[in-house]
DNA sequence: CGGCGCACTGCAATCGTTTGCAGAGGATAT
DNA sequence: ATATCCTCTGCAAACGATTGCAGTGCGCCG
């Protein structure tokens, strides 16, 4: 396929254009080789100049000579070759449900940009809602040899997780959390923050409160559901079944079906608590659907604080998470274990904030 | 660093977990010696029959034989070293300006799922908007002997782009594209939005329209400020260049600066024209600065139709694109120029759709 | 002047696959 | 029966870098 094309000096190259009947002329990029004849020395002397653990195996001035000629042939080092021999790529895996949820995004770069600055590259991995193959696409990282992961997908019991520990694969999670310990993980204080958003609301009067949960096999959404209840408890509300839905998936129509389902079993409310932004926005349009008004006649709040939310109609009331950071965070921690594997598996839980906007108000007399 | 752990045969392996004193456990991943050895013949025949191009040089029975073998033992192709041999990689870089940017996400979506199934994975390169040596990071990219790339950052003179194109690399530019021609990219038809968009205001009364245009450097930017200016003169409307301002980036604080600067000259005007979304934005924030109500005192339109533009207050006018089909066709066009990069560069327009919704009105009496 | 140690650098094996070439063996034609 | 051809598989050299080990040459000391 590729044809007995010798590969030429560099000093050969630049003076035999004549040479050159090859149509897109594909540039060989300067080799360990090529710099080690230049120099007159073993590539093993250059490969060691260049590492900067073995740098002073070398005679100063000769490193200082290859340095120069390495950059004078603007060799880069081979990744896959480099890789291949030192079981080290500088790459690490981001796994996420879904890239379109405008939660991720900022995360993502979080992570990138601290990981770019320490020379590792970030592998996307959108695993999709629809869950297409998820052990598909972390196998298809472990075979690139990532030097570790960062999951934001994850659920309350994940084999995958189990199976990447267990591997001993740098893991981190971000966003999400798992019931095992032991495993590094970046999260924000979800118990906090559904307190705070449930007090808010009862300072303003409500005490018919709805809760449209999320998924109970994740961490977020079983924390937030189960928070709801004893904090409702403890605030003195009325905790009743017919005013709790939890959903199948952080999006808008799950949100918006929760939210009928609730409105529907005709037991009036005059608020709803939703356990995500996507969900409240879900809600929105229930009450929208049935001619209600968000705030006047019930108040909505969500989690996250996504971009945008505030200048939704009406502004969404929610929980401030900074995201960026969370992104920072897990990649620093993820960089910590894989220096060092076996060190302890820190958990960060970063505290959330609450904001008040437009979607609540003070409890209104009429309701559904 | 490695130690002179000796390789195992699987046997050796399944039944010596006394020999087994590592900490972790590092399972050394079924090799193709591995399967070789346990088949009873020569790696370079496992490779053969394990490559769909060569499967057919082997007997078909011992094929199957080998292929039974080699997923019980879970063997897995190692990319490095098979990138390394053959020079693919399968591995397409995506660069962007901001992944934060809600125009990306659905297009990064796109890219990633139709690459994925076709076996390539997508390696994220977000340069940020401050342009972090967007350089290095490309040139890391080529490093890693990416297969191709698939940039949506291309400025109209870009000399990274007019770098790849030297060198050969499979390149697809979606969402801009740049001056020079032959370079394949999926972009929306910036001319016809613009016209949609100022036909559509004019239809409302407006005769007094201003122009918060994109960065110049960018072809989107160009073009709409351009067709602007022509479509406005095509419609009899006093084509005024107090109304316009363009703008060094496409953020939200840009649009309001550059809004407010507009305003700031006070020649009244009732209509404003975005180049995009997020610039419409802004808009919306230097119109609230001065107490004007959108659209009863000003109309606005975007570009784009990002996500959640729909639920602002006020709902945006503005242009659909199908972004995740963009970033689909981009993934496309890239896998025919892998397939054969001597193949002519299509390029793919995309029409965009007006989608009216809150945010313009007829032309009220009163103006600033 | 001989021996020892030290600071450098080269040698060659290795990481896991791929692939041009050659050889083995069987079938067919002469 | 021998020559010829074909099908299948093995051999070994790559791909580009890293690294334990083995020199080589030098200075220094006795």
């Amino acid at each position: 396929m590729q044809g007995p094309r010798a590969r030429q000096s560099p000093e050969t190259l630049a003076c035999a254009p004549l040479a050159a009947y090859d149509r897109p002329m594909a540039k060989p990029r300067a080799n360990i080789k090529d710099v080690a004849n230049r120099a007159g020395v073993h590539p093993s002397t250059v490969s060691r100049v260049l590492n900067p653990a073995t740098r002073s195996m070398v005679s100063d001035s000769l490193a200082k000579r290859i340095m120069a000629i390495a950059d004078e042939l603007g060799y880069r080092r081979n990744p896959l070759a480099s890789g291949l021999r030192t079981q080290k790529t500088y790459t690490v895996g981001i796994v996420l449900p879904d890239i379109t949820n405008p939660v991720f995004p900022p995360i993502v770069r979080g992570v990138e940009h601290t990981l770019g600055a320490q020379g590792y590259t970030a592998i996307l991995a959108d695993t999709g809602s629809t869950r297409r193959s998820e052990r598909g696409i972390v196998d298809n990282l472990k075979a690139r040899q990532v030097d570790g992961l960062i999951i934001a997908a994850a659920r309350r019991k994940d084999p995958i997780v189990d199976e990447c520990l267990e591997q001993g694969i740098p893991l981190v999670l971000v966003n999400r959390t798992v019931d095992r310990h032991n495993v590094a993980a970046v999260i924000n204080d979800d118990a906090l923050g559904i307190e705070l958003a449930l007090e808010h609301l009862t300072e303003l009067g409500h005490r018919r409160i709805a809760h449209v949960g999320g998924p109970q096999n994740t961490s977020t959404g079983y924390v937030r559901y189960r928070t709801f209840l004893k904090a409702a408890k403890r605030l003195g509300l009325a905790v009743d079944r017919e005013w709790v839905v939890n959903t199948k998936a952080y999006t808008e129509p799950a949100g918006q079906a929760a939210l009928e389902h609730v409105m529907a079993r005709g037991k009036p409310f005059t608020a709803v608590l939703a356990a995500s932004d996507l969900l409240a926005l879900g809600c929105y349009d229930a009450l929208r659907a049935r001619g209600l008004d968000c705030p006047a006649h019930i108040s909505v709040t969500g989690f996250n604080d996504m971009p945008y939310v505030d200048r939704l109609d009406p502004p969404l009331t929610t929980l401030h998470i900074p995201l960026d950071e969370l992104g920072v965070q897990a990649a620093l921690l993820l960089l910590e274990r894989i220096q060092d594997p076996e060190g302890p598996a820190k958990q960060l839980r970063l505290a959330p904030r609450l904001v008040v906007r437009g979607s609540t108000a003070v409890r209104a007399r009429q309701h559904p």
